[in-house]
RNA sequence: GCCCCGUUCGUCUAGUGGCCUAGGACGCCGGCCUCUCACGCCGGAAACAGGGGUUCGAGUCCCCUACGGGGCGCCA
């Protein structure tokens, strides 16, 4: 039965890849690969002033980030121009499309003079039968398709259902401008055809397009593909993404400290779903994703929802597996060269023992990091606030006198560590938050970390009892 | 203005005429656990936009209204 599945993402590279284009991706990738096909990538660079080669990079290095990978070379849009060109040519050549000398000025008139009318504010048709010979001298001629204007367009999509047109609303849209640039519209249709795609999983901003761009496959006779059209994500506040909500580029979420995995299966569920799940493995993904299952109402975009997640993962993934994410994190931090720094060589070996307390706690590799810092303090720390209020006389007298116990523990490990902070407390008659409180003070410099006995363990005899010492001589 | 699409807890959603006194997840509230913060566990509040039909029976089908979104470029 199969013929082989073709998808392709086509972003323009006017920006960085936002998160609604890495859910496109997503879904177009999760897509081929349920059906064992192949996703294309094609960067729509044909508005010059806009594209920039720091966009094409940045969406290349957000699919990457994010491991959605395509079959073969990006398929650069612009390049194809000559083939658009002659496309457009067959189509004039056919009576398919004609010159229009209309100039910007009569365009707008055209638009309100509708408008006012009530009626769509589209082309009215001014040089589609007009004679030729009637053009006026010196102003160079955009060609328009002559699209159809009676009965109807009919778009069989595969999240939307089977959407209508009255072709009477749709006009006759430009396919090749004055200069002799394609336009979009037209290159999209002459690309999807040649690259063989299959199925089109794209934004709904993209539906009315689908449309136009079905009589324009019908004209050449070309079997148009089976379209799909998702519903764009919202804001908190229901209003469309912006920059201020989350429409980040998606390395901005790796310099929040996302994982990917963590990513992906937060977007993969904005909109889609497999009855009750929620964690879902990629493999899952792939076997589950169907194009029917999308929703077809635009969904918000919820940060705590993707930090849940992201817990979750994080919390699955081994110590090794995390430390080599942040080595690859850090670099793109801000503070990049003051952390590793500190973190040093040894850091890293250091941030692997901490890591199954760290882990438990964290949303995010950066909320990772920052709990990790009392690891990398240079002696002695400066206790904040609420640990300072610790270290009280009461809290000084309790660590001078655990100290002795403490350098005699031997050898230094959890278990040890804990049997002699239990055995001084109640010996002491004190609660174990009594002793493990101003400890944490003096160690992290703070009223909150890791399990105390690992925090211990972690810091090494020397540099622990070197801190209890820094916090206790002043009093 | 015109065309298209949508509307289930705060949010993401399950639900395809009877299994729904509407389920799950995140968040929120309360409790337990506890060396802090988290985790975990237990419990709780919380929704079918409104109105008409169709049907023995509607969250599920139809119509209208309201609200939301998208599109209407020689941008993509």
């Amino acid at each position: 039965m199969t013929e082989t599945v073709v998808t392709r993402f086509a972003p323009s590279p006017t920006g960085f890849l936002h998160i609604g284009g890495a859910r496109t991706a997503l879904f177009n990738w999760l897509f081929a690969k349920a059906h064992g096909g192949k996703m294309l990538l094609r960067i729509e660079d044909t508005d010059r002033a806009r594209s920039t080669e720091e966009a094409i990079q940045a969406i290349l290095d957000g699919l990457r980030w994010l491991e959605l990978d395509w079959e073969g070379e990006p398929v650069y849009q612009f390049a194809r121009a000559e083939r658009h060109r002659d496309v457009a040519d067959k189509l004039l050549a056919d009576g398919k499309a004609y010159r229009c000398y209309a100039t910007p000025e009569e365009l707008q008139a055209m638009r309100d003079k509708a408008r006012a009318e009530g009626n769509s504010p589209g082309y009215d048709g001014t040089w589609r039968d007009r004679d030729p010979a009637l053009a006026p001298d010196g102003i160079a001629p955009a060609i328009r398709f002559k699209a159809p204007c009676e009965g109807e367009t009919i778009i069989e999509d595969r999240v939307q259902g089977r959407v209508t047109f009255a072709n009477k609303d749709l006009d006759d849209f430009v396919i090749l401008r004055s200069d002799g640039s394609p336009t979009y519209m037209l290159s999209v249709v002459v690309d999807d055809h040649d690259m063989g795609i299959t199925h089109v999983v794209r934004g709904d901003d993209h539906l009315t397009n689908a449309a136009r761009q079905t009589q324009l496959f019908e004209a050449l006779d070309w079997q148009a593909p089976i379209y799909a059209h998702v519903p764009l994500i919202h804001g908190p506040d229901g209003a469309k993404l912006s920059k201020r909500h989350g429409a980040l580029g998606v390395e901005a979420y790796r310099e929040m400290g996302y994982l990917p995995v963590a990513l992906r299966n937060y977007l993969v569920r904005l909109g889609w779903s497999h009855g009750n799940a929620e964690i879902i493995s990629t493999d899952e993904m792939i076997s589950w994703f169907n194009l029917e299952a999308i929703g077809r109402s635009p969904a918000r975009f919820d940060f705590t929802k993707l930090e849940s997640l992201n817990r979750h993962y994080l919390r699955a993934m081994s110590d090794e597996e995390i430390v080599s994410h942040l080595k690859a994190l850090v670099p793109h931090l801000p503070n990049a060269d003051d952390l590793l720094d500190r973190i040093g060589d040894e850091g890293w070996d250091q941030l692997e023992r901490a890591m199954p307390g760290l882990k438990e706690r964290a949303k995010t590799l950066v909320d990772l990091l920052e709990s990790a810092e009392y690891l990398f303090l240079k002696r002695p720390l400066a206790p904040d606030e609420k640990a300072s209020k610790l270290l009280d006389r009461d809290g000084q007298e309790t660590l001078a006198q655990l100290l002795p116990e403490l350098q005699s523990v031997d050898p230094w490990n959890v278990t040890e560590v804990e049997n002699c902070l239990r055995a001084f407390a109640e010996r002491t008659d004190r609660k174990l938050g009594k002793v493990a409180q101003p400890l944490r003070a003096a160690l992290t410099g703070r009223t909150t970390s890791p399990g105390i006995f690992d925090v211990l363990d972690v810091l090494g005899r020397e540099e622990a009892v070197a801190r209890i010492v820094d916090q206790t001589k002043h009093s």
